[in-house]
DNA sequence: CTCCTTCATTGGCGTGACCAACATTGGTTG
DNA sequence: CAACCAATGTTGGTCACGCCAATGAAGGAG
């Protein structure tokens, strides 16, 4: 009776809008769970992958927008996940850095995330996950270019 | 510079949201371009498929919150894709029908999503296609259940 | 020196997915 | 039959996310 109708369950873009309404939702559970929005994780992660850098860099890197950023790390250095300073070489630049704690929180929001993905691609045995991977892979970097 | 850290592309729950991303961009669009929006076809689907339903039924069978229903069934109603009527034999349902114009605009919204699903999996070869459709179904499936 | 760009920040918008409350009505059960 | 529970339509929010416009300050290029 509640049946799914097969003009959208048969469309590439209704499963991955559907599949992602499942992930993003285990995804901001699990890290609302540990007070944290996956902005957080993006911008400790680029913090953590390419050192310091200023905000507007810090948004490219983790594909948040800058006015977002600007919420984000107000919370993370509130937290004391990260500090800002003015950069002294560059007047208006912010120079965001990661602080101990940021390391240490962001390997735990890692945890956490392994975790989901296990909860994610539930059924799918290793193989397939990989298949799946690197299928999705392919598909993103072809949008993420052009 | 700005490139995306590894400890998210390496996830497959990064690579279905960001990949949702451009996938309801690409949908949206198109969909804007006719003057709908992803909750009418969805509903327009699951009228044509399973017949004449509630409001309520019809949003378990598009995955559509039931009042989000209420909007999205008034604006169909006003462009005359849909008849509201009471249900006489259940006073406070209503029953929703499909009109031929609607039945013709959802044939419409269908060549546009067509083309969609080929600007979304770009690069894929036919196979490649298939696999990451049969993929995604699986583990979507996996989660509708539960 | 002027122009164009970059940066941080504020404030707003739209979409999609929800949730709570309410009045009403149907069905179920004691 | 009466009392209760479930379902329905509706209003009016909330939240995360992605994005856009404008602004003031500052750097770099010509």
């Amino acid at each position: 009776m509640d049946e799914i109708p097969r003009r959208l369950t048969a469309k590439p873009s209704w499963l991955i809008n559907q599949l992602s309404v499942h992930s993003r939702r285990l995804v901001s559970d699990a890290f609302a769970a540990a007070g944290a929005r996956g902005y957080h994780y993006r911008l400790l992660a680029a913090l953590h992958e390419s050192g310091p850098a200023s905000q507007a860099e810090l948004g490219r890197r983790g594909r948040v927008d800058r006015s977002d950023v600007v919420a984000a790390i107000n919370e993370l250095a509130a937290q004391g996940y990260v500090e800002r300073t003015p950069d002294p070489d560059h007047g208006r630049r912010n120079r965001i850095t990661l602080t101990p704690e940021g390391a240490r929180r962001l390997r735990d929001m890692d945890d956490v995330l392994d975790q989901v993905q296990d909860d994610l691609l539930g059924p799918l045995s290793a193989g397939d996950r990989e298949t799946l991977t690197r299928l999705l892979g392919r598909v993103l970097a072809h949008h993420e270019q052009g």
